[in-house]
DNA sequence: CCTTTTGAGTGAACACCGTAAGCTTACGGT
DNA sequence: ACCGTAAGCTTACGGTGTTCACTCAAAAGG
């Protein structure tokens, strides 16, 4: 309601600027120790300090350190958002393959090159309790999820590969995927459920070879996992009906 | 060297017996709170205090906190390994086809039932220290790979699938699965530098299957994965040349 | 212009945490 | 019986998240 009425401007009475000063600069060095001393490194005081504050300060921004972390989380999030959208922006509009082969890889590189970002965003949901249905970070996240949404529906306009049929899928499978479109709002008249099915799979795939490397897990054998992450791509998009092309870097 | 001495059989005397129960009765409290509390809520003083003992009492046992995590870790990674074996075992020996089934199934049900031990297994690497190269978690996280490489290598004997040749790969991704398969010291006569290329794609893709569950990552949408575990593996082990057969629970 | 209200930030306090040092006590081998 | 060794405790230091009562400067209202 505050953003209905000031628009997205930047606040104009001198307090508001303050405030989002700060905002902001908590969240800066907060992001610095998470950088450097992993996710469990971040603590308000040290943030405190660092800001030549007091932590109780921290309060009147933050109603806890977790509150701190979301709030993280949802800038990374759209972060990573923006930096697929740059990435793909700096593409021809008609070479959509051009487009998913920048976004895809703007994806991984932002991921190896903030690990612990990447951490916080992918796998640092507390096991215990089953993840909050209306957090702002779920609303980011949907956001990012989106970015590629739009990119795998030019694919299914197109027609680029045959989809499964909805008869051939389990109905428990097909029950999932419906909710998965649902919940997703990836409703789009090409979503079908076939066309759900390669769409999670291929984001399986990917997303479980960048977390291989972000958390180094053949990293005892492979250091630098370009070309790995390079020829799984080009399996996958061969799949998608994409042409492959090799990085320009 | 004692393991020389007295075998794996229980130590004799008393002393070393209490010292063996204190030991496990550590990990296992610790255990309970990490299923309970998440990888940050074990605390050395919390699991002393459930113990009836003082917090310093423990560094008799481990040296530190993180040394306790790391004895977890390994620990985890053998139970791990066992429950995929005995899923295996449960199998007839020349059905190569249910056996793998039965350890891949085995291997996520484990993750799923065990949420908290497996992101302390696959997804705590702090990443800022770039991963020790000479931790028991290690060896025990190489005793376990070496429980699917054996599964994998039945099945490069009998030739199932095609295997892309080491001409086609580009040379930067042959240098990195050499040394990969010099790390895992998975150097049988069939894994050629092509079957390496299908062993780790695969992997990644039932890594990445199984975070996603884990971490709940789709959770907002698909409660119970599992048909989209099923679905997925049938996928992976087509490729394999592997007959895929729904679950009989 | 002066008053009132608001809100940013502080200091002290509480309850935790990991860890080091020094001590007591009991067991085990000689 | 003795004595070394190791288990466990007490104490202590520095760190943490969080609450509460407080100050003080800035904004708001007359």
């Amino acid at each position: 309601m505050y953003a209905h009425e000031a628009g997205t401007a930047t606040p104009r009475t001198r307090r508001e600027r303050l405030r989002e000063a700060t905002l902001t600069e908590i969240k800066e060095t907060a992001r610095h120790h998470l950088a450097e001393h992993g996710p469990n490194g971040v603590s308000l005081r040290a943030v405190a300090r660092d800001m030549g504050m007091t932590a109780p300060g921290l309060y009147r921004y933050f109603s806890s350190l977790d509150d701190l972390m979301t709030a993280l989380r949802a800038d990374f999030f759209t972060e990573l958002s923006q930096t697929v959208t740059r990435a793909e922006e700096g593409v021809d509009r008609d070479d959509v393959d051009g487009r998913i082969l920048a976004s895809l890889r703007a994806f991984r590189s932002w991921a190896v090159t903030h690990r612990a970002e990447f951490a916080l965003l992918f796998a640092s949901s507390a096991p215990e309790h089953p993840v909050p249905h209306d957090s702002a970070a779920l609303e980011s996240g949907r956001r990012f999820a989106a970015t590629f949404l739009t990119l795998f529906d030019r694919l299914l306009e197109e027609r680029r590969f045959p989809l499964p049929a909805e008869e051939d899928l389990p109905p428990a499978l097909v029950r999932q995927l419906v909710a998965f479109g649902e919940q997703t709002r990836f409703t789009t008249p090409n979503a079908s459920i076939g066309a759900l099915r390669v769409l999670t799979s291929c984001w399986v795939r990917l997303y479980g070879l960048v977390c291989m490397e972000v958390f180094q897990h053949l990293a005892f054998s492979m250091e630098a996992m370009e070309p790995m992450f390079e020829a799984e791509l080009r399996d996958i998009l061969t799949d998608l009906g994409v042409q492959y092309r090799p990085p320009t870097h």
